[in-house]
DNA sequence: AAAGCGGGGAT
DNA sequence: ATCCCAGCTTT
């Protein structure tokens, strides 16, 4: 008998992925704890990058209830350069939520999973299906680069509305008796053969039921519109040191690097830096510099977002004396030595400078 | 519906 | 230097 055509589609792939699955330590695991640790680090991170990160975070944290366990500030403080911050702040708030309300073991249900802090439709759809088998199609950023060129949808991947559609498809093609191996494969698929720029359409098992090949448009496909230019910043950030220790405070919501520690910062829309205003601002805060205070700037670090391009300098100062008690409470500055740095959460560009000014001689 | 949120890899 | 990758939350 005949086979349906989204039957082909699967077996096709499910097959490709038993030749060319890749072997990843989640993979080898049905435990939705490891599931969900893998998936909301792999968030818009490749495998390659995210890897060290979930070995440190399964030997760090076992079980969920050790990540329960954990302080926020050595959570961050593993999740250190991998970006995106509110992603391990979200997990570790979840982890919690697990322990408390539902005794340790995660719900198996799609929609209740979706109501943890940091698991979206993606993330339940994954763990729903790798840990339970669950009959539900993750729809990730290769998920879509896939049925869109397989099948020839022209709706803009970056917009919301288009989802309904892909899902809709992604729903009807995920297999009954196999939707963790579908889910797998179909990622797999797109990260090894069906890849964003110059995918292997010469060896590609779908190739003679492509929309896009058979159209001549796996160039054009999937349509993606094109995000907007990032905001160009500009950090002055004034290091005070004080008997080899240094001034530094966990920044706040409402910016980047929310909960990681910096330095004062001081912003203009300038890179170069206006000395009296931050001389002001700095005697408003309770901090005064007096000229017999080195000033060494640092070169310039370009650092850059996907949505901002941060240029930055560091001033360093070397205080004759610990800044007061109200000071400290007012700026929310403390005083740290460098052991004590090294085991802070930092955004990356704060690492580079204390390394390079070998304030950290590690990392 | 749009904006905000990190960082790294390929060319 | 300039392109690419992208899930979740908040607004």
């Amino acid at each position: 008998m005949a086979i349906t055509p989204a039957l082909y589609f699967s077996q096709t792939l499910i097959n490709w992925y038993s030749r060319h699955k890749r072997a990843l330590p989640w993979r080898e695991t049905t435990d939705p704890y490891f599931i969900w640790l893998s998936e909301v680090i792999l968030q818009q991170t490749r495998v390659a990058q995210g890897m060290p990160y979930y070995l440190k975070f399964t030997e760090a944290y076992p079980t969920v209830h050790d990540l329960a366990a954990a302080p926020q500030d050595e959570v961050l403080r593993l999740w250190q350069g991998l970006g995106y911050y509110s992603r391990a702040r979200n997990m570790h708030h979840t982890a919690q939520l697990v322990v408390e309300k539902y005794g340790g073991n995660f719900p198996d249900k799609h929609e209740e999973l979706l109501k943890l802090k940091g698991i979206g439709s993606y993330t339940a759809a994954a763990i729903a299906s790798f840990a339970f088998k669950k009959q539900v199609a993750v729809l990730d950023g290769n998920v879509f680069r896939v049925l869109a060129r397989v099948f020839g949808l022209t709706e803009d991947i970056a917009a919301p509305a288009s989802r309904k559609v892909f899902q809709k498809l992604a729903d009807e093609l995920v297999p009954a008796d196999a939707p963790d191996n579908f889910n797998q494969a179909i990622m797999e698929f797109g990260a090894i053969q069906c890849t964003p720029v110059m995918p292997d359409c010469l060896f590609c098992p779908l190739q003679q039921s492509c929309f896009a090949f058979n159209h001549g448009m796996v160039q054009e496909l999937p349509v993606k519109s094109k995000a907007k230019a990032a905001r160009p910043r500009f950090f002055h950030y004034i290091v005070l040191e004080s008997e080899g220790s240094f001034y530094m405070r966990k920044r706040l919501a409402g910016d980047i690097w929310q909960g990681l520690y910096d330095f004062y910062l001081y912003e203009s829309d300038s890179k170069d830096l206006a000395l009296e205003a931050l001389i002001r601002e700095l005697s408003e805060a309770g901090i005064e510099l007096s000229s017999s205070h080195a000033n060494l700037p640092s070169k310039e670090y370009k650092h850059i977002l996907s949505h901002q391009k941060i240029t930055a300098r560091f001033y360093y100062f070397k205080l004759d004396s610990r800044l007061k008690e109200e000071v400290l409470q007012e700026s929310r500055l403390a005083l740290y030595s460098p052991e004590k740095i090294d085991e802070l959460p930092k955004p990356v560009l704060i690492s580079n400078y204390l390394k390079d000014a070998k304030i950290l001689v590690h990392l």
